[in-house]
DNA sequence: ACGTGGACCCGTCAACTATC
DNA sequence: GATAGTTGACGGGTCCACGT
């Protein structure tokens, strides 16, 4: 399910940020999404796919199929934890970089300020 | 050597959205 | 409505620097 990407919007900046945080129209709404194209894996090691659920009979075989969907979700959730955070450590670095660029753009900025403050104004005596 | 606080990572749960 | 994916929150473990 990926969600539609988009940039950081840069907009004066010559910078281009390819992490592409989404906000979803959640009702919590804090955080964005990390949209980077995600290496697809298939099943996880380990995985193995249960007979059809046609074929369960007895008590102890739905426990033992309820078991095995729910091992085979927290693997699923553990794997996905850990691509969550991945992106969102992406993200934070490429806003903290972008940070730096911006501060860097803010100081040229001040400084051609002054220069031009400086020919434009009158000599004092 | 030992206790402690902070940073970091991980696993899990719960709530949410998107898709079928 | 069922299912799957995403992510914030929480608790627990480990490592490291620092003060005692």
């Amino acid at each position: 399910m990926q969600k539609p990407i988009m940039a950081v919007t840069g907009d004066e900046t010559d910078e281009e940020i390819e992490l592409a945080p989404s906000h979803m129209a959640a009702a919590t709404g804090d955080m964005p999404t990390y949209q980077i194209p995600a290496p697809t894996t298939g099943l996880p090691q380990g995985v193995v796919m249960a007979a059809s659920p046609g074929s369960l009979h007895s008590p102890q075989q739905l426990a033992e199929e309820a078991t095995r969907k729910r091992e085979l979700r927290l693997m699923k959730n553990r794997e996905a934890a850990k691509e969550c955070r991945r992106r969102k450590k992406e993200y934070v670095k490429c806003l903290e970089s972008r940070v730096a660029v911006l501060e860097v753009q803010n100081k040229k900025l001040i400084e051609e300020l002054e220069t031009l403050r400086d020919i434009c104004s009158p000599k004092a005596d």
